[in-house]
DNA sequence: GTTTTTCTTGCAACCTAATTGCAAAAACAC
DNA sequence: GTGTTTTTGCAATTAGGTTGCAAGAAAAAC
């Protein structure tokens, strides 16, 4: 399936009325973010999301879709800062959503659990700083606690 | 090349003489690791490390060993606690020499650089503790730095 | 409007790191 | 020594991530 703005199920799988349609351009638009077809449906579907994902995972919520599409739309949304990407732990790359403005040094701690693959987000509790030797730089820092998630108790 | 023990070339190539040997063997027995040939080899390459390695790595510190049999000898060191296992952020596995006595709850801080891929061990910075949710079950933790290394500034 | 140019998308293919199956070799038990 | 178990090397596979490219869509130029 060919996903195109101009094509009428485009409109009619997207609910394409609107002020819900205009405000999720415009966030895509403001992070500098060209709002196209493909670009539109993934950010619908992760802007809600409560934990990490993968891009196995979007590609299951929107199967009509192809890998690589969703793949540079990841990726471009995490240029943009709409998206935060990490190393879970168990060998995959996952995405969060990024609440972040501007630098990314203190993000919040991420939680993996090694039986079910689930990461979560524990958005309160931020990232605790450290002290690093002279001469390294940081540009973004990441806390992960591996373990067993309460649904896997 | 096979390595084995009985092997003439085994002792050659690794200065087989009493006490050295002895203690590099002591040392995987105390941690529960038979001591075989490829395994008393791989662990006199790492013993000494400072920062983190990749299987990589080693596949270029041994460059006549194969690459399974290094995989398989990681592997098994970090399962009896010799290596602490963890992801670089690069997308790349990195081991680094495991101090931890009994739980691996707070290890300490790793740095990856951008620029080089090198993964560096602050053993001076102790990973902070965070508090969990209520049901979530910490086995261990990670901190990881990104940013730009003191070589490659 | 039409044409030209640029960007986006889907598909297939590829890459790289990690991992496994298996048979031969080595180590171990007797 | 013989029989059994473990280890090793090789080849092959898996899996996740990534890219090249041609066709389609959008944007720009006219």
């Amino acid at each position: 399936m060919r996903f195109s703005r101009k094509d009428k199920s485009f409109e009619r799988r997207n609910h394409f009325k609107g002020m819900v349609h205009e405000s999720e351009e415009e966030h895509l638009l403001e992070h500098g973010v060209k709002p196209t077809a493909v670009r539109i449906l993934v950010w619908r579907k992760l802007r809600l999301k409560q934990g990490a994902f993968a891009l196995k995972d979007v590609e299951e919520w929107l199967p009509d879709m192809d890998r690589s599409s969703i793949f540079r739309a990841l990726r471009l949304f995490t240029e943009h800062n709409l998206l935060h990407e990490f190393e879970d732990g168990m060998g995959q790359c996952k995405y969060c959503l990024c609440r972040c403005e501007g630098e990314h040094h203190h993000g919040h701690v991420h939680f993996t659990c090694v039986k079910c693959g689930r990461t979560y987000c524990f958005e309160d509790q931020l990232i605790p700083p450290v002290s690093l030797p002279l001469n390294f730089e940081m540009q973004e820092a990441e806390y992960l606690v591996k373990g067993i998630c309460e649904k896997c108790r």
